[in-house]
DNA sequence: CTTCCTGCAAAAGTTTTGCATTAAC
DNA sequence: GTTAATGCAAAACTTTTGCAGGAAG
């Protein structure tokens, strides 16, 4: 199971929303709320295409939007060697987590690894700061391979 | 020091890349030799337009070669929310190693971890791959922020 | 009634591909 | 001689941007 380490600390994530946009004078709308909600439910990260299929949205909008949540820091997008970026609600509305990435169908999965590797990944970060000057936002943790799909 | 742990085994890398392109019944051409020697002398993954920064070759040959050394395993392919995707030499023929990725300006440095660190990192990939179907082929480990230049 | 949001269409920018020519084995 | 590599130009593709009309506060 890759989520034992899970904590489910629900936030309420429109609230949280909400807020980051009024922060930069942006409104919190119907189309926004949508998206919020799609990749929230997912629970997975999420494709352009994924997110506008049955969506009564223009694709212009959905990147702008996209764009915008991520500025707010609602949203962070994740780039791999797929086709599309792929989408995912920021940590702190979910929880820290890592990522499946699955080189043959582009598929990326949530994973959770122990706080006990999870602190000394952080050990790590602070050891490699203090020698490179280099100033570490955050972490990234991928495991790339196949998912049991494509194995 | 990022690197303090390095072990610097040092391969024949033209040997292998040329092994590795005969295998799949290509050439190793001087142009393909070129951007191997590039690769190698930065030390650093590299954008295409800095791997043709003065280069004889045409873009598209560029891409090509690239392309083809990242199938027959001898170049690793970097994308990152910048505009160029990076092109590294694959760690087996030079040894494993993380990235620092300067959200600012692009830049991507290598930096190495502790060997205890990184037979942890090892242990969580395989308790993941258990739990999940998933088969890992390799992790990334990756430090997102800003590098000395930029902060 | 001012500011922001949306949709459409066009542009931008990186990477890929077709095709004729040249080079390698 | 056959097969692969190159250069040029054009295409493909995701993502971004301009602009005019609509919605929100």
């Amino acid at each position: 199971m890759a989520n034992r380490y899970r904590e489910h600390v629900q936030v309420d994530v429109h609230e949280q929303v909400a807020d980051r946009l009024g922060g930069a004078g942006q409104r919190y709308t119907a189309a926004r709320r949508a998206l919020v909600d799609r990749l929230r439910d997912a629970g997975q990260p999420m494709t352009l295409p994924e997110l506008l299929d049955g969506a009564a949205l223009a694709q212009s909008s959905a990147y702008r939007n996209l764009a915008l949540l991520e500025q707010v820091g609602a949203v962070h997008r994740i780039v791999t060697s797929a086709d599309h970026a792929r989408y995912e609600l920021a940590e702190d509305l979910t929880e820290h987590h890592h990522h499946l990435i699955c080189t043959s169908c582009g598929h990326v999965e949530d994973f959770t690894v122990s706080p006990a590797l999870e602190r000394r990944l952080h050990e790590a970060v602070e050891e490699v700061q203090g020698g490179t000057g280099f100033s570490a936002a955050h972490h990234r943790l991928d495991l790339i391979g196949t998912c049991r799909a494509c194995g």
